[in-house]
DNA sequence: CCGAAACATGACCGGACGGTAATGGGCGAT
DNA sequence: ATCGCCCATTACCGTCCGGTCATGTTTCGG
């Protein structure tokens, strides 16, 4: 489990830190709520301990903006103030849970494996994003821009894959393998075809094209420039 | 949103009741750790408010029997005890929270929330289960004791549909809807001859039978006796 | 115990899904 | 600039999905 924590107290933060390496978990440390924000995306971390009070930006702001990007990560905060305000003033700006200080380590760990439990439960995304086009992997359903698009079960499984791995290479092997289930090659443009059927629905004449060609490579699936 | 608060002060129970209904909220209240446990098993809640000590069945045996059978309800756990001891043993035994009496009502409604919040963020659940039958939606595989069953697409929606339903009897006409997309009766006997194939495919002749016939009324998909 | 209604199952068959092939177009290399 | 390769697109057609129908079986009321 990796864990960040983001606190510009040290005693503090090597206390939980060391605590928390002890039981087994990969941790960072930032002392800024700036360096803290790099740190959480640079890298997919399970839990966020965030400080109420830091220096520059404060912790309710970095929670706010991991948010808003469209962060799911478990946030705890960890603040001095216990006023049933604050924590209230916590809790609704996106964080999961408010622990105060003084606190004793196990409970910060039965809370931060508490979140994590939660989480884990969670099953992968179920919905895929590239640019203003969506697909629902439980309904089957793929919108763009309003509009629902119908698919065929093979154009389904294709855009999907493609979405899986947006912006990526994917190469024509891989298609034939995790699309087709074919370990071979059929010789034929089976690919091309399906690619060319799923540009007419997806990628019509409105608003840019998302599948692009990468010639004598394979395909990527791509919003914006670049 | 729906909670059940499982509490047995009266004076605790109708204040965050109250508090809870007129922020639009259902709230269903037992007084004892078994009546609590029938309402969960009875009806779908969104949160569940425990307090730690009840009489009879004690507030952690109920939130352990809750999760050996598989429930994944955020529960948050009310108690006098503010010994960290007593909070860490709350946590451990499988709640998402703690909240030590006295409380103020915001923050009794800002932690559910927050529970409900990251609930509600993770996805409806992708593989379903019943008996030794799973579903996996996302993989859109089936699997029985072992080894995996190939099924038509209209052969899983059906499936798909009467899992999630496990347990409730599921009439001719919400199938129609809902797996067929008719908003009509099409007067004919399509669904008994889909049931049919769903049967030769997943109740072979070994193992016990999960679809039954309510007859006059429609099917239901139970493993277990009664 | 008999009959009717409800349900189960097997056979049939039309249509759409999806693969093949052939042709046309565009990018890149020499 | 031209040739060749790679990709795009259209048309065609076989296969299998899935709906209908007809017949057999079970359950329940009288």
């Amino acid at each position: 489990m990796r864990i960040l924590i983001i606190e510009d107290d040290p005693n503090v933060a090597n206390f939980a830190a060391r605590g928390l390496r002890e039981s087994g978990h990969a941790v960072d440390v930032a002392a800024t709520g700036t360096e803290g924000l790099e740190l959480a995306y640079a890298a997919r971390h399970d839990v966020l301990v965030v400080d109420r009070m830091l220096p520059g930006m404060d912790g309710i702001a970095v929670i706010q903006a991991l948010r808003s990007s469209g962060s799911q990560v478990p946030i705890l905060i960890l603040s001095a103030l216990a006023d049933v305000d604050q924590r209230v003033a916590g809790l609704s700006a996106g964080s999961d849970d408010y622990l105060t200080k003084p606190f004793a380590f196990s409970e910060l760990l039965a809370r931060i494996e508490a979140l994590h439990r939660r989480q884990a439960g969670s099953e992968p995304a179920s919905s895929l994003v590239v640019g203003d086009l969506t697909l629902d992997r439980l309904k089957r359903e793929v919108h763009r821009g309003g509009d629902t698009i119908a698919l065929q079960p093979r154009e389904f499984r294709l855009l999907e894959y493609l979405m899986l791995h947006a912006g990526q290479v994917v190469t024509r092997t891989m298609l034939l393998e995790k699309v087709w289930d074919y370990h071979f090659d059929p010789q034929t443009n089976v690919i091309d075809v399906h690619i060319s059927r799923l540009r007419q629905k997806i990628d019509r004449e409105d608003g840019e094209a998302l599948i692009h060609t990468v010639r004598g490579a394979g395909y990527i699936m791509r919003a914006g420039e670049t």
